[in-house]
DNA sequence: TTCATCAATTAAAACCCTTTCATTATAATG
DNA sequence: CATTATAATGAAAGGGTTTTAATTGATGAA
């Protein structure tokens, strides 16, 4: 490979010092017009590209920031990562996409590579709730903002959404709607989002009066098979519920997935609630009840505010923590109970 | 911000020279058991990690990737990259988002950048026929795998499937179920994806002897709203087509979605066939009839090209074209036309 | 004992920028 | 015209690695 073309070509060329090519390029003050044209002609000529690396190495910014998804094909992040992505690119900045699959090991190890290519800023859409690397991170001041994750830590950026109340809401539709067999479906509890879930679903209940069936809960992986095949092994219980609250959309769909292969048609015989809002809950085809988040926002404001934290250099007096309103989003999936 | 631990700081720490704290971290030969296990010491005391950067401007490689989609919210190109980034972070290799938005010049934004970051390597999911900029990148022998694009270049490497047998096989299924009004959505011809796909539609209605319905086609952009809003229109005509043949499945979502706004019922009043094969079309609660693509496999074949592509340095004889072939598979969103 | 050989290590250049400090050219002021 | 301020440029020192060439040390053969 022929070797790259490099400032200090251009600077021979322009008859000029290698400071005042980078000068040119950086748009410093006091540069005769002249200069600069005979900088930028060169440049022309050469096809000359300054290199990032070497940018970086000298200015310790990488105008690169990390995002690291539990599972970038569950739409809603997926959703996320776009808007992430397209406002980074109006900000200049690259986005490293890392996939955990709900993984601590792996996030940690993401983490981990990450920090080596000395990206800007990282933003963490599945962080678990005690996580010590994270921790560390946010100690140390390193530009973190944790998006639809939550952390007990006094210097923790996050941005998420008012999860116990969402439940809530689900909870109090299902139970409007006469149910009182409800099925649950909820990812691992060390996310402190499911936690906060979690909470309001049981409080819910709790003040409605009504009782959980444990057989009709489902906590553990994301996974959609797994969901797929719990809930599949529920509806063919003889009792079994009248509905599922899923604390996500895609985990929903994996109910659907099951009550049709069930031969259970929706929302007649078993109501459906998710949570997030996803494009495709939107979908009249579906038309998924569910909790909606504002993850346009959530997601603008999550880059927004990394970069700031990225580039203003004092030290942020507090931490952002921001906790949007969720809201219930009534559609096809659920109706009334009449057991 | 504190300074950063260097291999200068091992080196002293350890009591060597620097050139052999980088032999270690490079696992070079020649080297005592003991001054090994004393940098490693030195290494675990500092909570030093080399900084990529650095090591990146020395040795020329980033083990970063570009990996740019026209829409990362589309399942198939959030499966297609969960698949490429997983199988990169096992080979040591992060990837780089870009989301084009199918928009020629952010593609072309988007490879100047990567190549400023002066990534290894670029997989293209949405390349358009004769850009000028991809074109380029051949030329010159950088890598490049297009996935699930083509480009007429004698030196392009690509994967994609047959895409005109693809829409051979959905023709072919919606007129053996007897419908004779078909329906046509299809993305912009400037991917020659597409435009294989319009062949094969083409082709075959003229084998089988009807007559496509001008008005019954959209060509255009991939727009969700576009796609909705044209399907919207077409199915309120008097003679609407009774069947839709969507070029993607998500598109085939929209309209899907538009019929159930409609009050259509599917399939029976309309039979829509999508083209992908997304997780979501499996979903029995939806059960999107469509032409399969062996997306893990290709994803898999892309990635593991583009690697061997950057890490053999003896260019390859001949470019990687490969094409592999698509299946119908029937659910439940087609069915025969009575009418 | 001496030279050749090879293992183990170091010194230093290279990678391509940014940035600080010093220097020279130019303009403004009295 | 001398003096001072300021604009314009250059030289050189990093930044943290890799890598090549050089050096030192040890071992064995002649």
């Amino acid at each position: 490979m022929k070797n790259q073309i490099s400032a200090y070509d251009v600077a021979r060329q322009a008859g000029v010092s290698q400071s005042t090519v980078s000068r040119v390029l950086n748009n410093y003050p006091h540069i005769k017009e002249a200069t600069r044209k005979k900088v930028l002609v060169a440049i022309e000529e050469l096809g000359f590209t300054r290199d990032e690396i070497a940018r970086s190495l000298a200015s310790k910014k990488t105008r690169t920031i990390g995002l690291i998804v539990g599972d970038i094909t569950n739409p809603f992040f997926s959703e996320s990562a776009k808007v992430i992505t397209k406002k980074a690119q109006k900000l200049n900045y690259n986005v490293i996409l890392c996939n955990t699959d709900h993984n601590e090991i792996q996030l940690e190890k993401d983490i981990q590579t990450l920090k080596g290519k000395r990206v800007d800023g990282i933003i963490i859409a599945s962080a678990d709730k005690d996580n010590q690397k994270i921790s560390t991170l946010f100690d140390q001041g390193f530009p973190v903002v944790l998006y639809n994750s939550i952390m007990q830590h006094d210097k923790a950026n996050y941005i998420a959404v008012n999860n116990y109340k969402g439940a809530r809401l689900a909870v109090e539709h299902l139970f409007n709607l006469n149910h009182r067999n409800i099925g649950y479906i909820a990812g691992p509890s060390k996310y402190l989002t499911t936690h906060f879930r979690n909470l309001g679903f049981k409080n819910a209940l709790e003040e409605f009066g009504v009782e959980i069936n444990k057989q009709y809960v489902y906590q553990g992986e994301f996974s959609y098979n797994e969901v797929y095949q719990f809930t599949k092994k529920v509806l063919r219980l003889k009792n079994r519920p009248t509905c599922f609250f899923a604390t996500s959309d895609q985990m929903a769909f994996a109910v659907l997935d099951a009550a049709s292969s069930e031969n259970i048609s929706i929302p007649d015989e078993l109501s459906v609630i998710g949570f997030d809002d996803v494009d495709l809950a939107k979908n009249e085809f579906i038309g998924l009840t569910t909790i909606t988040q504002p993850k346009e926002r959530m997601a603008t404001l999550a880059l927004e505010n990394l970069i700031s934290l990225i580039e203003e250099s004092e030290e942020m007096d507090s931490p952002l923590q921001i906790i949007l309103e969720p809201d219930l989003v009534i559609r096809k999936t659920t109706s009334i109970c009449h057991k």
